[in-house]
DNA sequence: GTCTTTGTATCACTAGATTGATACAAAAGA
DNA sequence: TCTTTTGTATCAATCTAGTGATACAAAGAC
């Protein structure tokens, strides 16, 4: 259970950043359900050959987003998403099915991956008026 | 034309990922139709109070990743998306739809807009090998 | 052929981000 | 109550990215 966040060190991307954006994906896909137990940074930055601190602070931006929730002594839980609050796992396979279309037919367009990022970005923050 | 491009400079994605970012979404959503053409460096540059250098660079990536072409003394004229080569305009109307729904069935599931970025970039590159 | 307008390349400076180390704080358990 | 295990805060060192300035290069206009 602990190999399921990888650090590419050749990535520009920074390790903290790498650590959060896979597990907040994974969070979201389920893969890592409500009530799972997240190593502790001690364990997970030993793992990863890099420091707790770089690890917690993945883990602060993770709690800041509504994702998962530390308690000192007691360790780092998954709580969301935070969309089906009520137990409606529905909500989040509409969404991952919606996520599918959405690949599918941006890569039969030949749209680049970055571009379709850019894309949702785009019309996520044009959506914030209407 | 000019005012299309808008730069935060307490955002603290850098200039000239901002313009990058914009521009790529204006394309790929279409309101940028091939054969536009962008404003020079300079003009753009001035426009914003910043260096030629920075559009410049986005100018560069935008041109990496297909969207636009760059030629001396010509300016720069939009060339993609990539997607429809041959006047399928079916196609990007296709993924903006699925755009469309996913951030529709995101925001009802209480998604927020960096973890729907996040999931989206995690299921891309899930979705290399198989 | 010259001039002017465009993009391109380079380079040093600055500012900021990232990290690792260390020390601190809380909370559970013996 | 003491110890241990966890997360948290801080802080300085390093590193990298981003920018602005300047000079260069190509290509069309005249």
């Amino acid at each position: 259970m602990t190999a399921r966040v990888t650090l590419d060190l050749s990535d520009p991307v920074p390790p903290y950043e790498q650590i959060r954006r896979q597990l907040s994906s994974l969070i979201a896909v389920g893969v890592l359900e409500p009530g799972s137990r997240l190593p502790t940074v001690r364990s997970l930055a030993a793992d990863l050959g890099i420091a707790a601190g770089t690890v917690a602070r993945a883990y602060k931006e993770l709690e800041q987003s509504g994702l998962i929730e530390s308690r000192r002594r007691n360790g780092t839980i998954v709580v969301g998403p935070p969309g089906a609050p009520h137990g409606v796992a529905g909500g989040d396979a509409a969404v991952m099915a919606a996520v599918d279309v959405l690949i599918r037919s941006a890569r039969e367009a030949g749209i680049r991956d970055d571009t379709l990022i850019d894309l949702v970005r785009g019309r996520l923050t044009s959506k914030l008026d209407p």
